[in-house]
DNA sequence: TAACTATTGTTGCATTTGCAACATTTTACA
DNA sequence: TGTAAAATGTTGCAAATGCAACAATAGTTA
């Protein structure tokens, strides 16, 4: 996992934390979180926990954008926040640290020499992020359902040889995260085993071919 | 246009190409760049032209992912480039300058006073990307054709009191951005006229509610 | 452990959509 | 400027999908 502290030490992190200016909140299970917060450029770390990034359009259809997990981040760098339609909810007690945008390049902390190090772990879980949104829409332009869930089971085998895996999330989430309907998508599975191009065992799914 | 190079002196940016041992390539219309480019990572900016990255998909169906141009990046810091479906062709005649990515952190670079503005530029660069992707996967997880329409002309008009703007790219590169059949949108605009909803005159849309 | 909640599975049906196959108009460029 | 290429418009039809309304499990928590 990326981490936007990775191969810094405690006491660099500590360093850190107080020349960014950074607040600590920690939440209880099931709160909207994005509701206390002003909405000004920031970087919000998940230093433990779980959050749900939810976007509910016109018609209050809800979508899971992200489900973050500890070391990852959000926030106006990641997100346009500034819509009411989107809303962020703590699945689990979740801490976060807050930092301002403007405070990484602030003037105190580019004279420490860490400060390299920081910036390079930003980079690299923006590019993460990146990488994860555009994989998402690689899937969401295909055109069919069974496209949809091939190309996700075909990521998640990756270049394993037994191309075999168990899926981190459930039918439900993943229905939601390919933007299709739940039913449907099952009756699809169910073609797809039909067809003999996958076999299930519960959340353990195995491509045939 | 945010930039990489923006609120750098010529001089710098010349220091800056230099220390981070830029390399630039001028590519003609319609060629295959990626097939020349080591897939290592790198990133790459266009300093002028106009690019698309093309993902091509088991069936051979095309999409347009990304349109790029002056100021803009791609490769892998923006997206996983280690698969073979994606191209990437430019659509004119296309200056482009290459960076190893781990060039942008070296010994040298960080002596520079300027090197701060240049790390912020490319954190707004990637964080402009990431917001660009995910407002994409707002419009690609809207259920119908008619949503994805909608909440594109809504981003489009955005705050504007006039309800009114004109497309930035033709209807069929609308309808390979939104993911949906080109004649089935065309139909589905004709019915939100009918509707009441949207006006048109060619490429300028007028939202009417 | 009982009770509740969330997840998964199933199916009929109406609607939406993709696809194919055109005609027409606009744009690009040799 | 003439011609080829690209973009736009239209329509019938088959297929895919969303939706609704369930039943059956599995998982969670008082």
């Amino acid at each position: 996992m990326t981490n936007l502290f990775a191969n810094l030490s405690d006491k660099e992190i500590k360093k850190l934390m107080q020349v960014l200016k950074a607040n600590t909140f920690t939440y209880r299970k099931d709160v909207n979180i994005l509701s206390n917060v002003n909405k000004d450029d920031f970087i919000a770390i998940i230093d433990s926990g779980n959050i749900q990034l939810i976007y509910s359009d016109y018609n209050g259809n809800k979508t899971i954008i992200e489900d973050l997990s500890t070391g990852e981040i959000f926030g106006s760098l990641t997100y346009s926040l500034n819509n009411d339609e989107l809303s962020c909810i703590t699945k689990e007690e979740t801490q976060i640290t807050y930092i301002e945008y403007n405070q990484i390049t602030n003037d105190e902390i580019i004279k420490n020499d860490f400060y390299i190090i920081f910036v390079k772990n930003l980079i690299k879980l923006l590019s993460d992020q990146l990488n994860r949104s555009n994989q998402r829409i690689e899937l969401l332009t295909q055109r069919t359902t069974r496209d949809k869930l091939l190309g996700y089971f075909r990521n998640q085998v990756g270049s394993k040889s037994n191309k075999s895996f168990t899926m981190p999330i459930t039918y439900t989430e993943l229905a939601s995260y390919l933007s299709v309907d739940r039913s449907s998508m099952t009756r699809e599975i169910t073609y797809l085993k039909e067809d003999g191009l996958i076999k299930t065992n519960g959340r353990k799914i195995t491509l045939l071919y």
